[in-house]
RNA sequence: GGCCCUAUCGUCUAACGGUUAGGACAUCAGGUUUUCAUCCUGGAAAUCGGGGUUCGAUUCCCCGUAGGGUCACCA
């Protein structure tokens, strides 16, 4: 191979929203590019004009740019607007027609492909009768044997037509470097339409062409691609070009192990987005879906997958988008997250009004319960509006019969409560978690931590869980707190 | 159906011929300064089947089986 700096490339077509399994592909494109000081590129494949979703691209761009992930080349964003940086480009397929035709023609012209003329009809009918017979449905080539003067005559009419690439004879192997040799029988290869009649090329012709125009050393994508790619190397070879190192990545997949599709889940880098996900934790976890370090360290951060990814430890098989993993790698991402930063990630995340319930102050204090019991930003919603939150806000309603401990009774409980009171009442230092813990430390190891402590919390949130009871009363501060055990008290006196 | 790819705990995976088949998530049990959460400890849990090659196969080869991908003027 002739490459000597490396450049890889991730080649969106914008049909539709950035999923999960592209941005794996994105992330292990600029892994490889980064780790060997090359370059990312980014070009959009937009060669079908049908498909095309508008807003996908600057989509694809966002999206890629909060995991981290940023193109040296090509397309990008600037501001909020859609940009090309690059002495290769354009970037954009649709704005490189006349390249795609040069290259066309020059292919026709050294025999290597030819214009059929063939109608929408009769490959249909060609289609369904090889298919009638149980033969793999292939082009006859009877545009092929068109002489020089019919092929003129037919375009000065101005019939359509499309340029086919001449599959030669004999067997294409190409190195993957994931899966090693790959062999296909050209007779199984299907004469791949190059140029399609409204002058677009196709995906074939086009990823050929720019990956050598934009000097591409990795072919990094999806292994649905594995079958289409001895007619890529029959093209490089027909040109005369290097052929770049090709890596087929395995796919994702749904729970029932077909490729990920929407319908079963979530599959949109957005869907991930919008939950709450912080980029490191899915970054991470979309590393690890068919790859690891070969020892048993699991927390990367960009950086360290720059370090240590490599392609020839990337596994053949397919995975499942498990999203309790995930969690996990976001808990812990969390973990380390300074509390200033998850207050901005809450304030940012959140969509729903009951957040602006909280002042400031409230917040802050319960951030270390928060952090502790979400997976991502969008379970702190979750919990407001399920009202598990409420009692920092409203005093609760108590339940008699579920104030005392168990196996404790009703005097006991109420003298215990009362006792508390006092302790709280008379204590001088300040009002803090540890403060109150060590304040009655002694009083309820002396009666029973369980009995005397058990109650406390019951009456301050009215609920069988919770945080504890020093953080809830620090919370709620002395004055509520002692408030809310006195009402426990009369409850119990009804 | 043709062609191609793949196959280790439920899941993600490690073990590049010799290990009590390792780790993580999930799960279960126990423990930790009341409950929940966190944390700690421990348990259960896998080499698709059949043939070879070899002193020895998860590992190499073949055949099955299963799953997936692909067979468009879509990418």
């Amino acid at each position: 191979m002739s490459f000597s700096v490396v450049r890889t490339r991730f080649a969106p077509s914008p049909t539709g929203y950035l999923h999960v399994g592209g941005l794996r592909t994105a992330l292990y494109a600029y892994l490889v590019a980064k780790q060997n000081q090359g370059k990312f590129l980014l070009r959009v494949e937009d060669t079908d004009r049908e498909r095309f979703v508008e807003g996908a691209i600057e989509d694809f761009l966002k999206a890629l740019n909060w995991a981290g992930i940023n193109p040296d080349e090509g397309v990008c964003l600037e501001g909020e607007h859609i940009a090309q940086k690059g002495d290769l480009g354009p970037y954009i397929q649709s704005e490189r027609l006349d390249v795609y035709k040069r290259y066309s023609d020059q292919l026709i012209e050294k025999g290597f492909a030819y214009k059929c003329f063939c109608t929408k009809e009769r490959l249909d009918g060609l289609r369904e009768e090889l298919q009638k017979k149980g033969e793999v449905p292939k082009y006859d080539r009877h545009c092929l044997g068109l002489t020089e003067d019919e092929i003129n005559k037919n375009v000065s009419e101005g019939q359509p037509f499309v340029v086919r690439l001449k599959i030669p004879e004999g067997i294409t192997t190409f190195k993957d470097e994931i899966r090693g040799d790959i062999s296909y029988p050209n007779k199984d290869l299907d004469d791949q339409v190059l140029m399609k009649s409204d002058g677009f090329p196709t995906y074939h012709m086009a990823v050929v062409v720019d990956d050598h125009e934009m000097q591409i050393s990795h072919v990094i994508r999806g292994e649905e691609w594995i079958s289409s790619t001895p007619k890529h190397i029959i093209l490089y070879n027909a040109f005369g070009w290097d052929v770049p190192v090709h890596a087929h990545l395995p796919l994702l997949l749904n729970e029932d192990r077909t490729k990920l599709s929407k319908r079963q889940g979530d599959v949109a880098v957005n869907d991930y987005i919008n939950k709450g996900y912080l980029p490191e934790a899915l970054v991470n976890f979309v590393a690890f879906l068919g790859w690891n370090p070969g020892d048993e360290r699991e927390i990367f951060s960009i950086k360290e997958l720059i370090k240590s990814f490599s392609l020839d430890k990337v596994s053949k098989s397919g995975a499942f988008f498990n999203t309790e993993k995930l969690d996990w790698y976001n808990r812990e991402y969390l973990k380390n997250i300074s509390m200033t930063d998850f207050m901005i990630g809450i304030k940012n995340f959140s969509q729903i009004e009951s957040i602006k319930n909280f002042n400031e102050e409230v917040l802050l204090k319960i951030g270390d319960i928060l952090k502790e019991r979400i997976s991502k930003y969008k379970d702190i919603d979750t919990m407001i509006e399920e009202g598990e939150l409420q009692y920092f806000f409203d005093k609760p309603n108590l339940e008699k019969n579920k104030i005392p401990n168990k196996n404790c009774d009703v005097d006991k409980t109420k003298e215990y409560l009362s006792a508390t009171i006092d302790i709280l009442s008379n204590m001088m230092s300040d009002w803090s978690p540890e403060n109150i813990k060590e304040t009655l430390w002694d009083y309820s190891g002396e009666k029973g931590r369980g009995d005397v402590l058990w109650p406390l919390r019951y009456s301050l949130c009215g609920k069988d869980k919770s945080p504890d009871p020093f953080t809830l009363a620090y919370v709620l501060g002395k004055d509520e707190t002692i408030s809310r055990i006195k009402n426990a008290i009369s409850v119990l006196n009804v």
